[in-house]
DNA sequence: CTCTATTGTGAATCTAGTTTCACAATAGAG
DNA sequence: CTCTATTGTGAAACTAGATTCACAATAGAG
């Protein structure tokens, strides 16, 4: 049976949904053109009409997983005008994507998205970078208006948040879901807390 | 021409540090049997007669990492008395591995040594949290004899300690090369010190 | 020195996935 | 309603790498 006919740009976008849905839940290796194909009840061949290849689709994943990051701090910024509870907020909006096994910390970071592909790597670490930023200028405002601490460098205390992420991440994944993401949190964010919030 | 006669035991750990060196180089995706042969001078098939596959090689690569690891350990134990010191020391070595382009940190989160094998992921997890535990013990001495503050627990300080260490890996990775380790250090670990040394 | 267990080799095989292609169906512009 | 550009399909071709195997060489035990 022929799967419905869809014009191009609205199978790209569930392709490229279904391709990160089944990063997430995969804590394990590759993924197959063949494997998205099936879920979407297609044939992998169909796909072909929608990207070059494969590494044409992992870039479109990539800029899904870009939006989706960015989307957070924008929420968590109109969520409060408080920084500190802005950074907690961000911090809990990552532990629920890892935890949800929608862990995009560890899919950004995996050699599955990098492939050999040194350009998309550069994509990655300005993607980082500009999280990165945004975490920094939160801190930055806070300071302005006297909601945290001045003596703390801004930029200094985004790579502190990185810090607790990033790792909490990483054990989650290689533990196979047993790390204790809470208890991870419970020990690191009074640390940060007590540099950065007044 | 063919390659020399060696017994099994000696070309056992030459194959694994071969592997492990063009792991360390090799920013770049995956390492083939081939080309680890290659480099040693002999045909892919003659590493089957030291490993029963590529799996059983990565495994003993993964054992060859650890090894490294810990002396470092042990190494910043007998270098110093002072906490404090020790844990600054271990920090540059863990620099320095990663500069060397021995990125163990990276290697040792990355997809290439886990595959689809859970068993080496669970191995790989264990041999982090009793990293983890070194560290801690470090700190729970220097607490015990004065040198550290005594508020932080050991636990969450080994964590904040990790959370330096890991993302500039992955950052350096990414960048491929470019990302600024000296900066990264200079603006972490002041927090760092400030929160656990006296 | 000799003889064999061990190690090395090239060619062949296996496996697994991506990609192409000639042909089929159909959404939707007109 | 018709017709065509677009999308979907199965089979086949390609790649690429790991692994096996029958045979060759030799280190070193005796």
């Amino acid at each position: 049976m022929a799967a419905q006919k869809l014009p191009t740009a609205v199978r790209q976008d569930q392709i490229v949904e279904t391709a990160f849905q089944m990063l997430s839940e995969n804590a394990t290796r590759h993924l197959h053109v063949k494997d998205i194909a099936e879920r979407l009840g297609m044939a992998p061949s169909a796909l072909y009409r929608h990207f070059r290849n494969r590494d044409a689709l992992m870039s479109a994943v990539l800029e899904h997983i870009r939006t989706k990051l960015y989307k957070n701090i924008e929420v968590v910024r109109q969520g409060s005008d408080d920084a500190g509870e802005r950074l907690r907020e961000l911090l809990s909006r990552h532990i629920r994507l890892i935890r949800e096994r929608h862990g995009i910390p560890r899919i950004l970071f995996s050699d599955e998205l990098w492939g050999q592909n040194q350009e998309r790597r550069r994509k990655m670490f300005r993607i980082v970078n500009g999280y990165l930023a945004e975490v920094e200028d939160i801190v930055r405002e806070g300071q302005q208006n006297g909601q945290l601490r001045k003596e703390i460098s801004p930029r200094a205390a985004a790579r502190m948040f990185f810090g607790m992420v990033q790792p909490a991440a990483l054990l989650w994944h290689m533990s196979g879901g047993d790390f204790d993401i809470e208890e991870h949190i419970a020990l690191t964010w009074p640390l940060f807390a007590k540099l950065v919030i007044q």
